[in-house]
DNA sequence: TTAATAGTGTCTTTGAGACACTATTAC
DNA sequence: GTAATAGTGTCTCAAAGACACTATTAA
């Protein structure tokens, strides 16, 4: 036991006989050789019920030309979730936040995990905390309307449902189609190749984002974050959503049971109205369950 | 776009006219203040059916005194997952694997999140990678029998249903009721308060290890790595894990029923044997399922 | 025999999924 | 009316849970 006693003032002593503030006044972590850490993030986006994520071109070396996931270093004055929050707001000019869907609000961001072998980056040693971060894409649409990136886009990350294929679509534009082909495993995941293709280890960092969204809409209310109006939306509009991250069709009349089983005897949505479209009219609802990584099942 | 042209050799040039290597040569990481990287360890076992966890009393500043869980520094050249291996084996001399449950390989880890709120430690900018562990404790009784630590211990994580109370248990030894306690939510675990009672951030560590655990126990095959014998046991001995990571009763028959459906059918486990106890014998298996955690749900 | 532990049978309820059917609008 | 879309009914199957029951050993 290295306690060795104790002040006047009760302060504990070390096995030195410091106080803890004579330690902190003493100590200095640069004596030990440091990383350097980023934040990467998975921006998915579903559009035209088709589910995207958003890749950035390298400008600079390494990986000069290559795509990979948008992100950037972690200032020593914050924290991994305000980096995240600076980087997509650079990017995006939109304001996310974690978790909660409050009205007002929109987006959602979590932590991944944190990608750190050793040779993972050529500058050094470089360890990413990566992050998933859900944005409806009416809106991303509306922020970034004058933006004439060359060196951002939405790439679709499935076609048809044997695979898995990362094709460059530019924002509202035609694909053509090119990149990254990933071949699907039985469970849809596992077996994916060609995840080389990005950056650094981006393709894996990729895959992880892919599985955790897949997982996590089916047992929490993380659909609704692609919504593009949360406040007023149809059951298939939801759907549409399911479908689009899933990659498989959902029946419409089992789905319609599983919202009001799920969703709105939960006390998570609210009625608000009607269509008037062709067909008959839709009911409108709106989400205002909070937390959209609520759990529901 | 910064893609200058290439060489006569075919290497990018960047804005600036440089090579990948001319760019990585001149490349200073150091010139942006660095945080520090360390991983932290919530280490889990089963001892006479009561779930526990490591904590280690810290000998030096900050939180001189208090418990924390075990962890350090992550070196420099070493990913969180070789200093995760390593801080467990200098810790209880036993080398765990990542996932895989190979004859001979014993226990389980895998990341849990990174925490990395700005005033997290008071030592400075220090990022924490936290990891989960699960050992079987016979294993963990015979690599630490001459240790005499007064250092560290085992505290249980339940006590009764309605606390999960964290009560010092000197290995082996008798319960001396202290240190945190801590009242469950309805969910059990949301709203766990006096976390802050272990060093830094640890509490919270902890709870999102148990929230995790609880969780994954019961769509993995996790409980398989807390058995004392996962080459020679018993349903009976099984359901004891999961009694101990839940905290509630399972019913013997529908869990008999439960491990045939889900682990017998699945073909992760396989006879080998009976007992010879009082009582009716039962039947022993062997699980050679591989990876822990294989989604069986 | 009894005590002790292992394991099965059976009934109910719930939810997932397939799919036929009805409802309400625009035109 | 038809086309189009929204929504309901119904059937089957699988699994969870409650709980009574049978099976096999030691002593």
């Amino acid at each position: 036991m290295a306690l060795l006693g104790y002040t006047a003032d009760g302060d504990a002593l070390d096995m030195h006989g410091r106080t803890e503030e004579e330690f902190l006044a003493s100590y200095d972590l640069s004596a030990y050789p440091q990383p350097s850490v980023t934040v990467d993030n998975v921006v998915f986006t579903v559009c035209d019920d088709d589910l995207r994520v958003l890749l950035v071109r390298r400008g600079g070396h390494p990986f000069l030309g290559c795509w990979a996931l948008p992100g950037g270093f972690m200032g020593i004055d914050e924290s991994t979730d305000e980096a995240v929050q600076r980087e997509v707001e650079e990017e995006t000019g939109i304001r996310i936040s974690q978790g909660i869907g409050e009205p007002g609000q929109v987006g959602f961001y979590e932590q991944l995990r944190t990608f750190a072998d050793v040779g993972r980056d050529p500058r050094g040693r470089i360890v990413s905390v990566a992050h998933m971060t859900l944005l409806p894409y009416r809106t991303l649409a509306e922020a970034t309307a004058g933006d004439d990136a060359d060196d951002a886009a939405w790439f679709s990350v499935r076609q048809g449902d044997a695979f898995v294929d990362l094709t460059r679509v530019v924002a509202d534009g035609e694909a053509d189609g090119e990149v990254i082909r990933i071949p699907r495993g039985d469970d849809g995941l596992a077996e994916m190749v060609g995840a080389e293709s990005l950056a650094f280890d981006h393709g894996d960092i990729l895959l992880c984002a892919l599985g955790r969204l897949v997982a996590k809409v089916g047992y929490s209310c993380l659909a609704f974050a692609l919504l593009d109006t949360p406040e007023e939306f149809t059951i298939t509009e939801l759907r549409h959503i399911y479908e689009a991250v899933t990659g498989e069709r959902q029946d419409p009349g089992n789905f319609q049971r599983m919202f009001k089983r799920t969703f709105w005897a939960g006390g998570l949505v609210s009625e608000v109205g009607q269509t008037r479209t062709e067909g008959r009219p839709a009911r409108l609802y709106r989400y205002d369950g909070g937390l959209y990584e609520t759990i529901v099942r």
